[in-house]
RNA sequence: GGGGAGAUACCAAAGUGGCCAACUGGGGCAGACUGUAAAUCUGCUGGCGCACGCCUUCGUAGGUUCGAAUCCUGCUCUCCCCA
């Protein structure tokens, strides 16, 4: 069981260092659960649980500052009452540090088949046992208040790439209309376990320069503690999402975090915070690391690959997690290939825990001043085939 | 000793005259995966060229036929039942 009390407090970003060569700054989030240092890489815990990897792993391995829940999945299973009941997501899980959660909207996004979107909200079907819901701005709020999330996205449309100008341009005004709405909702209710939350609003704008511009300037025109880039890594080229991300970040302010949602590669991650970006959450290291993708400081390896099978070496040398050592690449080739369960977890615990520690050298890197040369070195090493 | 069933590619298992280099599953090899309906999905898997094609395969040796994994005969082996 969790013991603690969080403090009521306000949410406080305070910029640390900046790397004065990029756009890349140091920083530390203030939350009722504790700080998170920035920049940062979020484990995503879409049902309550970050895949094969349980939550004294996350911390003492891992060193996760904070998880990301997702509205959509919470509110289909364990559903709005067991939640509360609970007392929160964070007694649910037992999880004492900050949680984020994403509203619905990718949800709304990829399960498309089923979904409606009307000025009211999105209509659709549960993937689970048919029935039906609508997700409004209005009720999003209400259910990441029941959740309890530290941080509560605003419920928009991600729109899909490609997408035609049009509809980029349709689908952006109407997650402005509710992002207003969103807004008061939250602005009008009350936390209900005794810890501040905020609401993150975010942009939208496909890949058109003047949408991401005009969606950046009607987001900041709302004063809030961060904002999220959203609708990027949907299937563009890398070098259009590395451009919205510059023309978003020279508007939205320089003194609240900045939010890239659902990105990504370690290099996507290092080209974000050189961007200015402070926030990341990708279901990469899991995902892939389940498939059997580890990320390492030399280059991706696919360790199902045949030329593992008989190599003894540990999974990476002086590697962030104890797996790394622990484990030989040749055992842990064994255990995915034989889709043992152990293999997963290995595999994510080291992915993670790879994650966090390139989010946290950068962030030292840029207090120290190096950051600019060693991001440049660890992108040529970062994307090579091993 | 008597009766019955069967031998197909790495394994299992379809196919019973041409549309069969041979369904399907497993295994193997490779690829994909970016706010998680994913411990998932895709491709390849006889040889050579790798598009088209050519060559060698369905226990084994013959035979019938324009044509056989598929029909006939001998042989070898395996399994089951009864003694």
């Amino acid at each position: 069981m969790v013991i603690f009390e969080p403090k009521i407090e306000d949410m406080k970003f305070e910029v640390n260092a900046f790397d004065g060569n990029s756009e890349a700054r140091a920083g530390i989030i203030e939350t009722g659960h504790g700080p998170i240092k920035t920049p940062i890489f979020m484990p995503v815990g879409t049902v309550g649980s970050v895949k094969g990897v349980n939550q004294r792993d996350l911390i003492t391995d891992v060193k996760a500052q904070i998880i990301l829940g997702n509205t959509y999945h919470l509110f289909l299973r364990p559903g709005i009452e067991t939640l509360e009941l609970a007392g929160g997501l964070h007694k649910f899980i037992s999880w004492d540090k900050p949680i984020l959660t994403d509203s619905g909207g990718y949800q709304v996004f990829s399960l498309a088949e089923n979904r409606k979107l009307k000025e009211d909200g999105a209509h659709f079907s549960s993937h689970i046992d048919g029935s039906k819901h609508i997700f409004t701005p209005e009720n999003v709020v209400d259910i990441q208040r029941v959740i309890g999330a530290d941080i509560v996205m605003a419920f928009d449309e991600c729109t899909p790439f490609p997408c035609d100008y049009s509809y980029a341009k349709k689908s952006m005004q109407l997650t402005h209309r509710w992002l207003a709405r969103g807004i008061k909702r939250f602005d009008e209710t009350e936390p209900l376990y005794g810890y501040k939350q905020t609401y993150f609003p975010i942009v939208q704008g496909s890949v058109y320069k003047d949408l991401r511009i005009e969606s950046a300037n009607t987001i900041a025109s709302f004063d809030r503690d961060g904002y999220a880039i959203g609708g990027l890594s949907v299937g563009e080229p890398v070098e259009e999402m590395y451009d919205m991300i510059e023309v978003v970040n020279e508007i939205l302010p320089k003194n609240k975090p900045r939010y890239l949602m659902g990105v990504g590669t370690p290099v996507n991650i290092l080209e974000g915070i050189a961007r200015g970006v402070d926030m990341f959450d990708c279901v990469m290291p899991t995902r892939n690391g389940r498939n059997g993708m580890l990320f390492t400081r030399d280059g991706i390896i696919n360790i199902k690959n045949v030329k593992w099978k008989n190599d003894f070496t540990p999974i990476e040398k002086n590697g962030a997690s104890f797996v790394d050592e622990k484990f030989s690449k040749a055992y842990l080739r064994h255990l995915i290939v034989s889709k043992e369960i152990l293999g997963a977890q290995i595999a994510s615990l080291h992915n993670l825990s790879f994650y966090l520690w390139l989010v946290t050298e950068a962030r030292n890197r840029i207090v120290d001043g190096s950051f600019a040369v060693w991001k440049s070195e660890m992108v040529q090493k970062l994307a090579v085939r091993l």
